[in-house]
DNA sequence: TATGAATGAGGATTCATTCAT
DNA sequence: GATGAATGAATCCTCATTCAT
């Protein structure tokens, strides 16, 4: 009994996966915007109603779908920040991470972006990404306070320096949006390198 | 009658950036989808029908105002570009007007990134921008191109990291979106810092 | 067996019941088309599907709702009538008990205008509140003929002033609806008073 | 040029009554919740996107049908109450004016309880319908008030006799929307012979 | 029996665009 | 040129009902 209680909550939550990864996929391709209900429903095999079953709103879908695309950056990165030795090391790995990121996410993050510019409440709709975002900057900070303390880089206002990182590689993948002819391998190698020739103690 | 015509003509440029201003000013703040022509007509003090005596559609209207805002960029780039002596100096100076810029711009870019995200030809409709950013990154590039020749920066793949700075300017931008006390100008001043450090023959 | 299977009717019955209660509960609160199947089923604390068991439409549990309320109403009445000796005694019982009816009976009432007004077929949906307005009248006729008989009111179409007065005591409950401070017992007795008075036989 | 304009004008308050009248049509015949807007649209011979120019929601459209239609009563009843000289000859006028009202406002009486009965705001949306109320049954009392001081009637609480005169008619409307049979004038006649008789001094 | 998941038709509303004046 | 009235396609969401388990 406890089998079939199970096994109707594990469907419900494949159901739900089901239709997240369909989200994803159409949210990306088309933006949030020109995305129907229907296109969701379509794409997942289900009914308009089984969408309703499952979340309580498009913008709801929306944000879950964004959410579960995301929320595995994070210990990512902590992985990616084990890559290496020293801080030079690690930021080099975490660059590298990177540009993958930038590479697989573009698609989703348009569509994010496509979401909040158009919210009511565009504060309250990038929550979520602040939330990320500022996890994300306080592991780097740490990385590079490390290096200080280590004598690796020179004294530096870290925190000021991986927000401009952080959104170097943002704006990155919207440019890859745009620009597809963009190398960003290349872009960022250089990038990373001029930094952290620019860190480097003494 | 050369002059009645031309005062008509007047007129007609005059209401055309009328609407315009108000499509920039409803567009930046609501975003693009929404935003409704009424929204902008009743902005303009006119009604729906005439806005599409001057414009076809609204996209149009969204294209135009857009564009009319980012014209003035590249002459204002070339300006701040003179603002120097060195190199060193000028990029200082650009990054001080992208610091204006960053602060100016963020509601426009974030409405052109609604609008982009949802378009049917992500590719075309951001032609423009591209060609703003190709346009920029050219300037930038030459600049940093006379530094390594004038012996006052190392060898380096000038084109790539004008990428970079460029996404990190516009990132930055749009992070003010979402991150009110973000500090850009202290966040650009260190970023310009390290990187022209990390620029410096020798 | 028989036992058993008398345990399950029961149960049925008991279940049934409690559907039956909770539709009265909510479809009064809040009316035939702004009540869901859902809305009953969480009340009764079954799901959705368990309604369907026992009831094969939205409507017919409706139906069953307001006819389980109003069936005891006849009975109820013939006693009321016993409650005096006189015609005019009977006449003054029957307007008390009705000031209670006004009273309890109004939201269910409310309920069954709602589902009534935008029925298919209203005649046929007033059936079962046709027979009961019959039933009523004819009592209340028999007393009042009765009271002629007596000499103790004058010669009077019975029927048709019955009819008046139920239509008063339904007007009554609907005002008690939108009008919370209606004093119903207060319009009730002297109304009562002045009938009563102009019955008087001489 | 005033003219133009008035003729626009015209032409608005025209178009809106035609949708008045379409609304009240369709609404009094199938109730609230049995029409669409597109019903109404069709039955005014314009799309469902004019009946939103002229009114905010379906809701709205109805209020202002139903309003329109009772709003002529108020005047109407007073021209009839000058149709008596003594009380009594007025009271009788009302009555007979009562039946027609009884007669023509079925349906729509019954389009408005449906819509009443499941409105989230009783209370509020019943507004103007107590306030109808009110204003009639504040002449009916004067005329009995009258009727007392010039010794054609006992003394009574007028008020509380004329909510329950009032609520007669109401439910006698109400009835006939369930009981074609029902002979309104004959029913009127007995009951207000009856309560004048009741009422009469001495 | 009972459940809760699934369905899909239906309906209110919005809004870019067109058009008669 | 300008207006504002009219259009109607498009879309989100609800909810009575059905069905597999």
């Amino acid at each position: 009994m406890g089998e079939a209680l199970s096994k109707r909550e594990q469907m419900r939550v494949e159901r739900r996966q089901q239709i997240l990864d369909s989200a994803l996929a159409v949210f990306s391709q088309k933006g949030f915007h020109a995305s129907n209900v229907s296109d969701v429903a379509a794409h997942a095999g289900v009914s308009q109603g089984t969408i309703y079953w499952y979340f309580d709103s498009k913008e709801e879908l929306f944000d879950a779908a964004i959410v579960g695309f995301f929320s595995g950056f994070g210990a990512e990165m902590t992985a990616v920040l084990q890559g290496g030795e020293t801080a030079t090391e690690k930021l080099r790995a975490l660059a590298n991470s990177m540009d993958d990121f930038a590479v697989n996410a573009q698609q989703v993050f348009g569509a994010f972006l496509g979401y909040w510019a158009s919210s009511q409440d565009r504060q309250g709709s990038a929550k979520f990404w602040v939330d990320l975002l500022h996890e994300y900057t306080r592991c780097v900070v740490t990385v590079i306070e490390e290096g200080i303390k280590a004598g690796e880089f020179k004294e530096v206002d870290a925190e000021a320096l991986v927000w401009a990182i952080s959104a170097a590689y943002d704006g990155l993948a919207a440019y890859m949006m745009f620009i597809p002819d963009i190398d960003v391998r290349r872009v960022s190698r250089v990038f990373i390198d001029t930094l952290l020739r620019g860190l480097r103690a003494d």
